[in-house]
DNA sequence: ATGTCACATTAGATATAATCTAAATTCTTG
DNA sequence: CAAGAATTTAGATTATATCTAATGTGACAT
């Protein structure tokens, strides 16, 4: 996705392509590496420091309201963050608290009985385990 | 679950029966709430034994640690908990955080192809929107 | 029964993560 | 340009969770 794509995906959102939100969005769209806020604060002002903690925080709020980005709850830790592309699954390391993307497959949803009013607005599969290399040097001891 | 088998499967995980891992346990049995670590920390002590908050932290780390308890974690809210009873589902309200129950159904697993070298202990179904009062008072507006 | 030692608890300090505040800045629109 | 709305900012504050070091407890060997 092009930086005219990005502006056009925001302004859609009803959120002004600022410098500072640009820069998170861009950053999580290049990586998949499911970075914290703190992580995408330091990166943001690695080139060109010019956002603020507050700013990166309401950025991602903003983002995850929008629906342009999602917000991965890991217990015990901060929270990871990656642009929403292509569907996928979470795979979380039990021991790293890494968050590694699985191929999307369709998941079939509750009856309607079980949810009784409630309104479901997304179903969420998360795997957890060992990621390869927490459970490559598990294995090796 | 009784008092005699709550003590046995404690035993059983290699953890000492004390009154204050006790009543965590049994709060978390006897309530369906998914409450945090700060409201169990205040329902066992306004009963008699008393117990620290690092002792309440340090029990529900054990009780997930032995597989008895599980950790919630809901994104930008203290983490919840609840006794592994029946297996279920969860719901996970985008208003309120709260958490609730949904009848357990069998999970597809991911093709072991997508999975490569990660080692899988388990796949869980996390649905969200807006729980029953939510999606009411939504409704009415 | 007594001693021993690993396990467990405690109060308070500390660390970490996220949000709030109020002032300044930037953008948009007329 | 003027005015108002949205955004950014530094730093304070809150919320959540963990750590520390001293103390207590109980299982078990003797
Ligand atoms: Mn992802
Ligand atoms: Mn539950
Ligand atoms: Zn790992
Ligand atoms: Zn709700």
């Amino acid at each position: 996705m092009d930086a005219e794509a990005i502006k056009r995906s925001l302004e859609g959102s009803g959120l002004r392509c600022t410098p500072q939100r640009y820069a998170v969005i861009e950053f999580l769209m290049e990586h998949n590496r499911h970075p914290t806020a703190a992580e995408i604060f330091e990166a943001v002002n690695r080139v060109d420091p010019r956002s603020s903690r507050a700013t990166t925080y309401n950025n991602l709020r903003d983002l995850v309201q929008a629906g342009l980005v999602r917000e991965v709850a890991v217990e015990g830790r901060a929270a990871r963050f990656d642009a929403k592309g292509m569907r996928h699954h979470h795979f979380i390391c039990d021991r790293c608290g890494n968050v590694e993307d699985i191929e999307w497959y369709d998941v079939p949803r509750p009856a309607s009985g079980s949810l009784g009013q409630r309104i479901l607005r997304e179903c969420e599969l998360i795997f957890r385990g060992l990621c390869t290399k927490c459970a490559t040097r598990h294995a090796s001891r």
